[in-house]
DNA sequence: CTGAAAGCGCTAACAC
DNA sequence: GTGTTAGCGCTTTCAG
C-alpha cells in the first residue's frame, strides 16, 4: 500500500495518524490557537503526507455561524451599479445555503476620504468585504487596515492593486480598452477622421487603464485617424450630453467614439440629436437596459462588457473560499470580457 | 406568528408537521413508492406550506451512492472536443466532493446508427448521460429511451431539441451565425466581392442553425456581398484544405470567409499559402490553440466561441440538479457567444 | 494546551 | 406502509 489512497482522508484519519484529537487537528487548520508549536508541526506534516483536503458540505454543514458579507459599490445614478446591487440580492438564497449572508452599502467613491471612513466603519461588522472603489493611497490605507484585522477583502470591477486586497474580480482593463480600439478601428474602416473618447475620471484605475490600451491600439494600428483629448464626464449624462454636444459641433469630420465609463444616456441623446449617429461608430462599456437599447438602433455599434452577475458570484466564491479555506476553480473565476454586437445580446 | 419562518424548514419540521416520520417524508420527496396516496398528498402538502427545499450540503454528506454522468462525445480529431474531454477531467476532482464521477466516451457522431448502439448500451451503466450528437429520429428516439429508464439526458453543444432531454447546454447557433454575418460584414466594408461559407455537414444541427442566421444577415445587412453555395468539408481539415484551395482559386474577388465547423488548420493552410489572407476576412468558430494562432497572425479575424469549461461544468451542474432536485441559477448557465479578437483572448 | 461528545440536515439500512 | 437509527465529515461547546 502507498500513502496515496483511493479514499480521500478524512480529519479523523488525520487525528489518528497524528496521535491527537478531532479538536486539536481543527485548531492547526484555523490557526485558533493554544497549541504546542511541536503539535502543530506533527498534525501539519500529517495534513501534507495525507493530502487531506476539508469537505466543503460537511464543514458548512457543521458551522454555526454565517459568514457576513458587506459589498461597498459607488452611491448616485450608476445603471450599472444598480445591476451589481441586483445580483447581490439575486444570490442571496444561494449564499443562505452557504451560511452566509451579504449587504449592499453605498459610498461617495470619488471621494478616498469617505471611502476610507466608510471602509473603516466595516471593522468588526463583517468577514468580508467586496470593494468596488478608487485606487488612492487613502484607500489601499483603509483596505490593508480592513485585512490586518482579519477582514477578507475582494476588489470588484475595479482594483486596488497595491493593497493586500486577496483578490480582484473585473476584467483586465487594458485589454478591454485595446479591444476597444480594434472594433472602432475595423468599424470605421478606411475612413479618415477624429476620434472622440469620453471618460468618467482618469482617477478611476479601470477609466485609466482602457484609456491607456485604446490609445495604444489606435496609435500603432490606426495611425490614420485623429485621436482627440479625452473629456471627463464624471459618470453623470448631465455631464456628458452637453460636452459630447460641443463635441460633435466643434469636429465636423468625427467617425468614432469610445466612452469608457458611465453617462451614456447623455453621451447616446447627444448623439441622436445631432443626426450623425449612423455615420460615427460609438463603443461603450456596460450592458445596461439603454446601452441595450442604444444597440439595437444602431446608434451603439458595440459594447463592451462584464458580467455583473458573473462578477457577483465570483466575489461572493472567493471572499468564501478565503474565509474558509476551500478550493477555487480559477478558470471558472476568470472574468470575461465581452463583446456586444445587434445580434448577440443575451 | 406567520407560515414563513425566518428559518429555514428541515426535513425534520415537515416530519413533525406531518406527523410521519423523516423515513416517510424521505420516500414522497424521492418518489420511493412505499407510501399511502394520502400520506403522500398531505406530506407533499406540508412541504409546500413550508416552503422546504432540501439542503444541498447535508444530502451531499449523507448520500452513499456517487452520481456516475457519461460524456458522449464525437470521436475523430477534433479540438474543440479534445478541449471539452480535457475539461471533464479537469472537473473531476469537485464531482468527487459532491459524490459524482465522470467518464468520457467518444462515439461516431456522423453516424446515427452507431451514435443510437452507444446511448443505448449506456442505459444501467450511468444515471446521466451528456451528448453531443447530431439531430436524427434514431439519436432522438435512444435518448428518449435512456429517459424512459430512469437516466437523466443533457445534450450539449449541438441540440436535439424534439427528444424528451431535461436541457441543452450550449449557445444559440442561429445568434451566433448572425453575429458571424455581422462582424464579417463590418470588417469587409464597403468593398464589394464574394463571401465563402465552410460547414462540417448540414445533418449537424448546430451547423444549420449557424448556416441560417448566417444567410439571414448577410441577406438583409450586407446584401452588396455575394454569397457563395456552402462546402461541406465533415470537420476535417484534410477535406477542407482542397476545397477551400480550389475556392480561392475559382474565386478571385473573395472578400469573406465563415467557416462554421471544425477543419479550421486546413482552411488556415489555404489562406496562408494562396498570399490573400490579408485581404480576405476570416471569421470562425471555437479558441483552440490554432485559431488563437491565426489570430495572434491576423490570418483569423474573429472568432466566435463557446466556452468549454463553462459547458462542462453547466452540463455537470445541471445534470446533478436533475437527479437530487437542486436549485439551479438559470443565470449562471446561460452560456455565452463568446467573440475574440486578437486583443481579447483570455 | 488537549480531548470527548453533541450535533448540523440528510440518506439508507433495517425493524416493525 | 411506516418508523427507528446509525452515520456522512466537520464545527463547536464544554471538560479536563
Amino acid at each position: 500500500m502507498s500513502d496515496t489512497h483511493n479514499e480521500r482522508a478524512t480529519l479523523h484519519d488525520v487525528a489518528r495518524v497524528a496521535g491527537v484529537s478531532l479538536a486539536t487537528v481543527d485548531r492547526v487548520l484555523h490557526d485558533r490557537g493554544g497549541v504546542r508549536s511541536r503539535t502543530i508541526e506533527r498534525v501539519q506534516s500529517v495534513v501534507e503526507r495525507l493530502g487531506y483536503r476539508p469537505d466543503p458540505a460537511a464543514a458548512r454543514l457543521a458551522r454555526k455561524s454565517v459568514a457576513r458579507l458587506a459589498f461597498v459599490l459607488p452611491s448616485g445614478t450608476n445603471t450599472f451599479v444598480d445591476m451589481l446591487d441586483k445580483q447581490v440580492q439575486a444570490v442571496a438564497p444561494w449564499l443562505a445555503e452557504q451560511r452566509a449572508s451579504a449587504v449592499v452599502q453605498r459610498a461617495d467613491v470619488f471621494s478616498p476620504e469617505a471611502l476610507a471612513r466608510d471602509l473603516a466603519a466595516l471593522r468588526g461588522r463583517c468577514d468580508a468585504a467586496v470593494v468596488m472603489g478608487l485606487d488612492h493611497p487613502r484607500v489601499r490605507a483603509a483596505i490593508d487596515d480592513l485585512v490586518t484585522h482579519g477582514v477578507v477583502v475582494v476588489t470588484l470591477v475595479s482594483d486596488v492593486p497595491a493593497s493586500r486586497r486577496s483578490r480582484f474580480v473585473g476584467i483586465e482593463n487594458v485589454t478591454a480598452g485595446r479591444t476597444a480600439a480594434t472594433l472602432l478601428g475595423r468599424f470605421v474602416g478606411p475612413r479618415a477622421g477624429s476620434v472622440g473618447i469620453v471618460l468618467g475620471s482618469r482617477a478611476l484605475r479601470d477609466h485609466a487603464e482602457r484609456l491607456f490600451g485604446f490609445e495604444q491600439v489606435m496609435g500603432t494600428e490606426h495611425a490614420h485617424l485623429k485621436l482627440l483629448p479625452p473629456i471627463e464626464g464624471h459618470d453623470l449624462s448631465q455631464r456628458t450630453e452637453p460636452l459630447v454636444t460641443k463635441l460633435l459641433q466643434r469636429t465636423p469630420d468625427l467617425v468614432g467614439l469610445y466612452s469608457i465609463g458611465a453617462g451614456n444616456r447623455g453621451i447616446q441623446a447627444a448623439l441622436e440629436r445631432s443626426g450623425r449617429a449612423e455615420h460615427i461608430v460609438w463603443i461603450c462599456h456596460e450592458l445596461t437596459p439603454h446601452a441595450r437599447q442604444a444597440l439595437l438602433t444602431g446608434v451603439a455599434d458595440a459594447v463592451i462588457n462584464q458580467d455583473a452577475g458573473h462578477e457577483v458570484r465570483s466575489a461572493c466564491r472567493l471572499a468564501l473560499a478565503a474565509l474558509s479555506g476551500e478550493r477555487v476553480l480559477p478558470d471558472q473565476e476568470r472574468i470575461r470580457i465581452d463583446i456586444f454586437l445587434r445580434d448577440n445580446m443575451p
